[in-house]
DNA sequence: AGCACGCCGACT
DNA sequence: GTCGGCGTGCTC
């Protein structure tokens, strides 16, 4: 009896995505299962094409289903016997997919990592008797007793506000026994915050990692996987040291952009093999973790979660999809609650979950002062503020948080104060230290003997402050303190927790166990100036994390900023803008209270597209306008907005538009064999348009 | 992608 | 009359 693969290839072309079904030669079939790489011929004998089986069906099934009325070919090879393409996480590519109108392969090519064979060979040479150590259930600190444990057993989706400060983590006792109860506390090891003791067992992490923590170990000891995604490399450290307080290194498998192919083949085999708690950063979210109970985002309006590669699809939707079909509990942590995630509150699609008796942030906006008569640092921090900083400093850390890095914004002329662009690419220029040769922020270029296009002077100053210029002034301002620099080009983790001033851009705060004494944010009124949709979010998110690294309770000047942003920081209520952000957008359709998608193409494509939309689309269609800097000229770019509830329908329209689109191979006109862009070009839910208008 | 099929100009 | 142009379409 001979059976049939379904096979889906690995190929980025849309008319290609769709299952394909070989007949599995005889000396092929105890290799062909569900999962495993495989080659195939296509269309000529001679050309191959690899791809992974999904399904094996008898030819009883198959001819039953019948819906290829040729003779199969059959398949070529099993590249490797080991399963690496689990049914739960094709499903997810699948839907996927479709959701974004992009093809699945693309998303496996996210959640499958190239084949590498020492792993597998490994994986195969596995002990299959071996019984991971089990894992006690902790109880979730911080919050009303149960609510969270509940949730997790009852499958359920809340958004959670964070704790808003560090605390101290201890190290959960051996579990000796395979205990499989859930919700026991083991005996006198609360883990939480510790009240200033001298006491040194333990870690200190952040609140919100303490929280994933005990959540996923929560549901491991339940013999559950939980998935646990964060912005960044870093997030994923705080947040595997938390774990490892908790349960054994066994059952912590890292996903993350620095891996090597090889240790992600490792961690994806040994998520498949028993229940894990699979943490990283974007990838994480499609670990193929058995037994899923539990997935949960810190952060999730960190823009760090839009994937970079087609179909572009952000991390919180995927775990959206992901929850929708496992059927696991979902938890989305912040400080800030992002609009997406407000929108599913207001609708009824997730609970709202807050911290129970814990200390917030002490936020001071100090909107209209100044402090005119000092020195220049002075000038920009409020005497209130500035006192309680110099204060603070003389016992602990104190964090100020600056709006960019380096020495200024940028360089303008000093005779004409023309801006300084970048002679390669039309970037600013901008000065990493005072005196240095001037660089592009954008290309890196070193602008050496740099004259200004309009006057021909060939002076720069700097405009605005970074981190540097403010370290500067504030180090003339606090003699004898240690003045510390954090930012991009020069990340520090973690500062010990002693008198410091600690100057850092936005996002490069370092750690400091115990928390911060004192916290100035600065620059809060440049952040808000600039444009788009996620301005105010953004802010909102980059204050609270910050104000979350001073300790329970600790002072934070908010400088320069009223307003709602202001009340809301200081009475920590991030849903009140988070709705009245929503209510904007509802007003306006823009999203998240509508999709979009960005039609680019040729004239004719854009328009056809459009006209297959037919009545889907809500509000007017934004364009087609010409797009700048497209290489190929001609390209018009269009935005339309649709409900929600239209999705699948909008989705597929424009995915079955690009399939027409694509069938017809164009040439650059000019005559080189040079290949034009594809006809049209389809992205759904870009927000990036709506950033410069 | 690649490669075959298909309907209109210059050649033995 | 054919050889071959590359527009159009398909790939189990």
């Amino acid at each position: 009896m001979t059976s049939v693969a379904r096979v889906v290839l690995d190929s980025p072309l849309p008319q290609l995505d769709r299952l394909f079904d070989y007949r599995v030669p005889a000396e092929l079939e105890d290799d062909c299962v569900p999962g495993v790489r495989v080659k195939v011929p296509l269309r000529t004998g001679a050309r191959m094409s690899d791809g992974y089986v999904v399904e094996v069906l008898d030819a009883v099934a198959h001819a039953a289903a019948n819906d290829f009325p040729g003779e199969l070919s059959p398949l070529e090879a099993v590249v490797s016997p080991v399963p690496v393409l689990a049914p739960e996480i094709w499903q997810l590519a699948r839907a996927v997919a479709d959701r974004a109108a992009g093809v699945a392969s693309d998303v496996l090519r996210l959640a499958v990592p190239t084949r590498q064979v020492r792993p597998e060979k490994a994986w195969l040479a596995r002990d299959p008797a071996h019984v991971p150590p089990a894992v006690t259930a902790p109880a979730i600190d911080g919050y009303a007793e149960g609510v969270l444990e509940a949730l997790l057993t009852t499958r359920g989706r809340a958004a959670v506000s964070a704790v808003p400060h560090p605390v101290r983590l201890l190290p959960a006792p051996p579990a000796d026994h395979a205990d499989t109860g859930t919700g026991t506390d083991p005996g006198g090891t609360t883990p939480g915050e510790v009240d200033g003791s001298d006491d040194d067992r333990g870690v200190w992490v952040p609140g919100w990692a303490a929280t994933l923590a005990q959540a996923a170990a929560h549901t491991l000891a339940g013999e559950r996987s939980a998935v646990l995604a964060v912005p960044d490399f870093r997030d994923v450290t705080d947040l595997e040291r938390a774990l490892l307080q908790l349960v054994p290194a066994e059952r912590v498998v890292r996903f993350d952009a620095k891996q090597t192919n090889g240790q992600r083949a490792t961690a994806l085999l040994t998520a498949r093999s028993a229940p894990v708690i699979a943490i990283g950063s974007r990838a994480a979210v499609y670990a193929p973790a058995t037994e899923l109970g539990l997935i949960a985002l810190w952060d999730d309006g960190d823009p760090s979660f839009v994937e970079q590669r087609a179909p572009y699809v952000h991390t919180r939707d995927v775990a959206l999809v992901r929850t929708a079909q496992s059927g696991a509990a979902l938890l989305v942590l912040s400080h800030a609650r992002s609009t997406d995630v407000q929108r599913l509150v207001e609708i009824g699609w997730m609970q709202e979950v807050a911290p129970h008796r814990v200390r917030a942030p002490k936020v001071i906006p100090t909107a209209n002062q100044t402090n005119a008569d000092g020195p220049a640092a002075q000038a920009r921090i409020p005497s209130s503020a500035w006192r309680a900083a110099r204060e603070a400093s003389r016992t602990g850390p104190v964090l100020v948080q600056v709006a960019s890095p380096g020495f200024g914004t940028g360089l303008v002329c000093t005779e004409c104060g023309e801006r300084a662009h970048c002679r390669v690419c039309g970037g600013p220029l901008g000065s990493p230290r005072a005196g240095a040769t001037p660089q592009c922020r954008f290309c890196g270029a070193l602008a050496a003997g740099y004259r200004c296009p309009t006057c021909g002077n060939g002076r720069l100053k700097p405009v605005g402050q970074g981190a540097q210029r403010t370290a500067d002034e504030l180090g003339r301002a606090f003699p004898g303190t240690r003045i510390v620099v954090a930012d991009g080009s020069r990340p520090i983790d973690e500062v010990p927790a002693r008198p410091a001033v600690v100057v850092a851009t936005r996002g490069a705060e370092p750690d400091v166990a115990g928390g911060y004494a004192c916290v100035l944010l600065l620059d809060g009124d440049r952040m808000l100036a600039r444009e788009g949709l996620r301005v105010q979010e953004d802010v909102l998110r980059i204050w609270t994390n910050a104000a979350a690294k001073g300790a329970p309770g600790s002072e934070v000047y908010l400088v320069g900023v009223g307003g709602p942003l202001a009340t809301a920081m200081a009475l920590w209520r991030l849903d009140v803008p988070a709705h009245a952000e929503l209510v904007d957008r509802r007003e306006l359709s823009f999203p998240p209270a509508v999709r979009v998608a960005t039609l680019t193409g040729t004239d004719d494509a854009v328009a056809g597209a459009v006209a297959a939309l037919g009545e889907m689309p809500v509000g007017p269609v934004l364009g087609p306008v010409p797009v700048e800097d497209d290489p190929t000229p001609g390209t018009v770019r269009a935005i339309v907005r649709f409900p929600y509830a239209h999705g699948t329908e909008v989705a597929a329209t424009l995915k079955a538009e690009v399939i027409r689109r694509s069938s017809t191979r164009r040439v650059v006109a000019g005559g080189t064999k040079r290949r034009a862009a594809p006809a049209l070009r389809v992205r759904l839910d870009d927000a990036e348009p709506f950033s410069e208008v």
